[in-house]
DNA sequence: GATGAATGAGGATTCATTCAT
DNA sequence: TATGAATGAATCCTCATTCAT
């Protein structure tokens, strides 16, 4: 624990730069868009000097690519604890529920991530790929999740579910994020959840028959 | 009728030449964006010089607001037809049908509509006023009509409804337009028909069968 | 007399069309000077096609040479003119009016003229040479006048007094081209003359004693 | 003493990059006129990327601007000095020797400073503005100077001697510049101060020798 | 000849990136 | 490592000039 020491600090401090220098791309991202965004303002933003930015990051490119990762990241664990939350033996609505709520809350803590998804066509392709990946890594999770829940739909449908009802969330959430927060946030939230219901639980294999699902 | 031949050549000369260039125009935004569209490029790409470009408009920008004018114009053509059709006594799912049908139609037309509307975020001030003011309009359209289909709705809550099912449109369309045309196209936009029909049938008034819907 | 009407009057089309041209030029070099001048506001100024112009001179420069040509030409007259009517045996005071009178007429009518010599330093290569002779050949006829006024000065000092006469009516001219017409102007033009005249007396050799010029 | 040296040696720098592109600046406005002078030129001038003055000035007419006032500001210490040394009882030759050498000096130091002066009609808003400032601070030194020195001179009239007393001078700096280093010089210097004693001497007040004027 | 659309080199300006300190 | 000045390619836009009609 005492070991290297320097090292270590070093390391802590790089890392500190890092996520200081991310935090002030999210927040110019998500005030310009990526094409917009200068360096020198996320350089400004963060409080260092350009150098010092390309010092942690080879191009302009590489910090969109990196939040992009961290936020997939942080994504993919509120996405597993909502997955894990999921009963599958819940009614419809509370599995939405317990789905859709880290993501949401997720979302609203870093409202970067739908900017970076958004705008898919003015960014160079390194950028793209990385949108490609998230996306079908989010699609695969609901692709996934809809499997198990209507086990009947075959591979090609199942898929074209799992995108509408990823579009849904998307589109959701830019209404949630556009909301003021409060009560008309909080009935936006309610609003996409309904939707989300509406759309999936046609295809609900009858579970139990008699217990109406609401 | 044999009057002023040349200016009238002409004129058709310069409307075809501003149609060139708005088609180039949407042609490189679709691409890359409008942030990272160049002038050059669309001059370029409606293989013409960049002097010529300026001779039509006096900055990218207006290039911007006269395309997306003329989009708008089409598009609401398009609404248009879609609300003449509209039957309200028409069961949902044919009365969905009808509404989008067009609409559809439009956008794949012309994919560089969704791609003005989208990345909201990096434009400058005019451009972003006119996504305002195209958003509101489709969005007034759209409340008119589930006001139609559920009066008992309050304002507040219709208003959310309208905008999460124009958001569940856009994200549709985003899809359709990302499927290969064919088959896979088709199946994409029957579920988006699907997922609209689902989300708004628990607002319409119970209906007794037989009886004219209002 | 009624031989080759066509040519002639091809030809007179020709030179009206330029003089025109020439007068739309002095307007816009006046308003803006050379270098900000555009051929197309020239052309404009003259309700021709850009295309008309370049009928007319190969570039904006022989625009600007031609120009400077007629207008040193006719101030050449007025000049001429004005050395005609200087009778050396005149007091300095009616000769310095004889002089002055049809150059600051004509450069009232054409205040292009002055415009055109100023401002030497922003202008391509031949404009410069034309400045040069044309303010070499009004030099030397100041200079010859002086000449003849004071006989005793050595060519080396009648130049410089030559030149700083000029720059006196230069500085003159442009002080009454900015004054308003009127009392303003006038009074101008006669602080003109009397500097002219009390820098010029004290070189006059001494006439006839006794008969004090003013 | 030893504190900050950093920031006072960047400070430095950044005023010696400024120094060199006011400099450069200065040689090709004398060159080319402002008009005609191109910022990428200006900066190969001062041997720096076009960036580097974009680093110091926001645009072509703040480098005008700048350099007008760092003129202007050393002229009116040129003036000041100039004012200063001017003791109203001297004999007009002196007087005028004493006020027009600080001047004369200035000008030959920064010819710029007339080239930024003529040409007034080929420059944007602001620049015209400067010239307008200057020159009518100019304007009302000599006005009060001739106040001085002939209190029996009406307002106006005041107005036009003191106006055409600096058209001479203007005049003669040009003749003056123009003149290669040297006896030439030095004799249009002298031509000059002549001019404008013969000028300004009838407006004296009658002087009873060995008498205080005034 | 006249027209005015078209051309494209060139100028002002920005910004991703590098480098001396 | 941090700094921020420096770089220069690339962008938007203009305007002298040409050319098809």
């Amino acid at each position: 624990m005492s070991e290297e020491p320097a090292p270590r600090r070093r390391q802590a401090r790089g890392e500190r730069r890092i996520a200081q220098l991310l935090q002030a791309a999210a927040s110019v991202f998500c005030r310009t868009g990526y094409a917009a965004a200068s360096t020198n303002a996320i350089a400004r933003e963060a409080k260092v000097s350009p150098g010092t930015l390309y010092q942690y990051f080879p191009n302009k490119e590489a910090i969109a690519v990196e939040l992009g990762d961290r936020l997939l990241q942080e994504m993919r664990d509120a996405e597993g604890l909502a997955f894990e939350r999921a009963d599958l033996d819940l009614p419809l609505p509370e599995l939405v529920d317990a789905v859709l709520e880290p993501v949401i809350a997720f979302n609203c803590r870093n409202p970067a991530f739908l900017a970076l998804m958004h705008g898919s066509g003015d960014v160079p392709g390194r950028i793209a790929e990385e949108h490609e990946a998230v996306h079908e890594s989010m699609l695969a999770r609901v692709d996934g999740l809809i499997e198990a829940l209507a086990p009947g739909l075959d591979a090609g449908e199942r898929r074209r579910v799992a995108a509408m009802a990823l579009g849904i969330v998307k589109a959701g959430l830019d209404l949630v994020l556009a909301a003021p927060e409060g009560q008309e946030r909080d009935g936006t939230v309610a609003e996409l959840k309904r939707a989300l219901v509406r759309y999936l639980d046609p295809l609900l294999a009858p579970r139990e028959l008699g217990a109406p699902r609401r």
